[in-house]
DNA sequence: TTTGACCTTGCGGAAATCCGCAGTATTGAA
DNA sequence: TTCAATACTGCGGATTTCCGCAAGGTCAAA
């Protein structure tokens, strides 16, 4: 009772080598391995073309493709064109990545099946997360699980983001009312610019914008 | 030809599997592993105990220690005591840290005899990195080679990661001018400390401060 | 020694931000 | 509907940063 076709999409190779290597131990048959995006889905069409699809997907995020003019250039874009191909197709996230918003976007709205965090215990949560799926439900490790239930974590809004993001990137104040007047977004006057930025500053408890951008990029919120 | 007794230091499964597997297969006869490195540190003194000491140490740089009060922290810190405990041991760093701070201090400053950036062909590379050690010379993968050949990199004096810091965490240019005088740095004045952030945001090709901070941030430079 | 390039420092003014105040608009509950 | 709380906006002034200028200082090559 287990899958028996499985890619691996991972461009690590101690990584890649590391969880196809447990897969085999704990009995699936067909295992496939991709390191570059556009590769995985090649093989996902293929095995699909000749009747013998994959059941499942392991794919990591992030992805290196040097010297490679590849279409796919992360683990989003290469679930999302997996998906598209193959719409029964099974999809686990295999990341080292335990941000809030990037579990809760592929796991709510990109329609992921199971997320694991790499770590002390990710391969065997992986493989807890192969018996879940295969009973057709979700699946997500105590790691991510713990992150997902954290309340009254600092998340930003669209709109604090937004601005943040045009802070960090060097636009003045009457720059941003500017812009945000010419895509229609509001509040865009330059006062409640200047009251929107100052709640951020209160609500990281930083001393001045600098050390808000600071804390803003390291917390890898922008 | 080959080592015949190796430790890996790594805490992640996925990754520590991989390099195990693969060690194995290249004939490898002892392996001893482990996810934390206090555990690791150790093994080798056991090692050494029983006259069976180990020939090299495989070790990652960053390890999470939950719920352990663990005297290493880091892999540095676990190399710099292997290194303490016995000196004749050889000495690989394993990571996807590819900073060329770093891997300069670790081979020119902590006596590391190798030095592999996890990737697409990692696991190849530490193959490569074990036969070289394994003739007492010292090796450093492709990326590692190439990323320590760069010249005129961005790297800051460290006047001016100090500057960078200060400025990041709040402080505004007249307090971090009174700091200078009090530690005795210099220059000091709040117009020396006004122009040479200015160069920086020329170097950086920066808009304002706000932008220098982010960038200086997202680098990982302070 | 002289020269010239470069750095440091202080001053003053321009530019950008920060912040309180007051008027208006919006929203949600009574 | 009315009321109160909250948010948005413009204005004016305080604070901070930014930048050019000029007066020294340092250092090395001529």
């Amino acid at each position: 009772m287990n899958f028996n076709k499985v890619l691996v999409a991972e461009d690590t190779d101690s990584n890649n080598f590391g969880v196809v290597t447990k897969l085999k131990s704990i009995g699936v048959h067909t295992i496939g391995q991709s390191q570059y995006c556009d590769d995985a889905l090649l093989k996902i069409k293929k095995a699909q073309f000749d009747k013998q699809p994959y059941q499942l997907l392991i794919s990591d995020l992030s992805f290196v493709n040097p010297h490679r003019k590849s279409k796919l250039k992360s683990g989003e874009a290469l679930i999302k064109a997996a998906k598209k191909a193959q719409p029964d197709l099974k999809v686990v996230v295999f990341s080292v990545i335990d941000k809030r918003s990037t579990i809760q976007n592929l796991m709510e709205k990109q329609g992921v099946d199971g997320y694991v965090c790499k770590g002390l215990n990710g391969l065997k949560e992986l493989e807890n997360a192969l018996n879940t799926l295969f009973i057709d439900q979700r699946f997500t490790c105590p790691v991510a699980t713990a992150v997902l239930s954290q309340k009254n974590v600092l998340e930003l809004s669209d709109y604090e983001q937004q601005l943040l993001r045009l802070l960090a990137n060097g636009f003045k104040q009457s720059e941003i009312s500017a812009h945000f007047k010419a895509n229609g977004t509001n509040p865009n006057s330059i006062r409640s610019i200047e009251a929107n930025v100052s709640k951020l500053r209160d609500t990281f408890d930083a001393k001045n914008s600098h050390q808000l951008v600071h804390m803003a990029t390291s917390l890898g919120l922008i």
